[in-house]
DNA sequence: GCACCTGGAGAACGTACGTTCTCTCCCGTT
DNA sequence: AACGGGAGAGAACGTACGTTCTCCAGGTGC
């Protein structure tokens, strides 16, 4: 097997593992069994349990800023691209196996104890919050606004992922048009 | 020692070291020595690690809201005690050793694999919500407003506690007063 | 055909940790 | 003084898990 497809696997593996069921409660011989690739290869590939995780969570961040950017694409209105944000939101909170937001989770695990995975949940929600920056002054609308819009669209993942639902979604879509209103 | 002050002196440290370093990366012997009370006795008290986490959590969830609407009540005036809310997430955001959201954070480390965490977390956040909706009524506001207040608040717990800045409790207040405003 | 390398399966190792057990000391009672 | 019970210190036990090692099969170049 190719070296690039047995790290694709891995990485499948342990996202689908990480994310559903936490970080600290999958062991490596877990990922051995879901991805098929040996311990020896996957320690070749990943020297270390932390660098996976921070593999997992690199990937994953380019996937999920990619699929956000891909669904507000689809709209021209500068406008609606801001609003679009709090429809994919919603889109994402109803999938199958959907279990809030695996920044926030990561960070409430590791948060404390290591200092990368903490670093790159920042850098992970800084990338978002630029990403909103940059729809709220495309619109032309006050760059004060992106602020709360980032906390809103924080609030909808958080509440979303432990409660089951995709109302925050709907919720905070209407508080942001709301705001957008107000100025 | 009175089993009493004994089990309060484990709630301190089991709060202190879970809140601060995570639930999982602390053990009980770390747990025995900063209480300074004997596993033996420890396990009198709480007889499996899980049971201590639940007991850490309820008593925090009891103090949590306790000091909210403590200061929450030194306003009369039911729109400036609505706003009030935010006032003291900045204050909290503010302390020393602020680390976020403990049931945020327990839910993302344990969510997935404790369902009795998973329960507790949502009754403290379904409290919270029933709480903010108290005093949206209170105040002779629309009850839809609920809502998207507990979301920027959520949103600004998770925000203080990933960037260890005060900053989102006034942009949370911010666009809370915005909202009020808007209807 | 044979030496050699690669890779897989899984045993092995070391450590951490939840939980229990042992031993000893101290205190109150008789 | 003798005794019983509770408490503390910490050893012990079992398990889980991150990481490494061993062994072997299979393929490749001479």
């Amino acid at each position: 097997m190719d070296s690039a497809v047995a790290r694709e696997r891995v990485l499948d593996a342990a996202e689908e593992l990480f994310y559903g069921r936490g970080i600290q409660s999958v062991g490596m011989d877990d990922i051995r069994g879901a991805s098929g690739v040996s311990l020896k290869r996957l320690y070749q590939l990943f020297p270390a349990k932390e660098q996976l995780v921070e593999a997992y969570l690199e990937r994953r961040d380019g996937r999920w800023r990619g699929r956000l950017a891909e669904f507000v694409d689809l709209r021209p209105a500068p406008e609606e691209r801001l609003l679009a944000v709090f429809d994919w939101l919603e889109e994402w909170f109803g999938e199958e196996g959907f279990r809030g937001c695996a920044w926030i989770n990561s960070y409430g695990e590791l948060g404390a104890t290591s200092d990368r995975v903490a670093t790159q949940v920042r850098a992970h929600k800084k990338a978002f919050g630029d990403y909103l920056a940059s729809l709220v002054t495309a619109a032309g609308r006050p760059a004060a606004l992106a602020g709360p819009l980032f906390l809103l669209a924080e609030g909808a993942m958080v509440t979303a992922g432990i409660t089951r639902s995709t109302r925050p979604a709907a919720e905070a879509r209407e508080a942001a048009g709301l705001l957008l209103d107000s100025r």
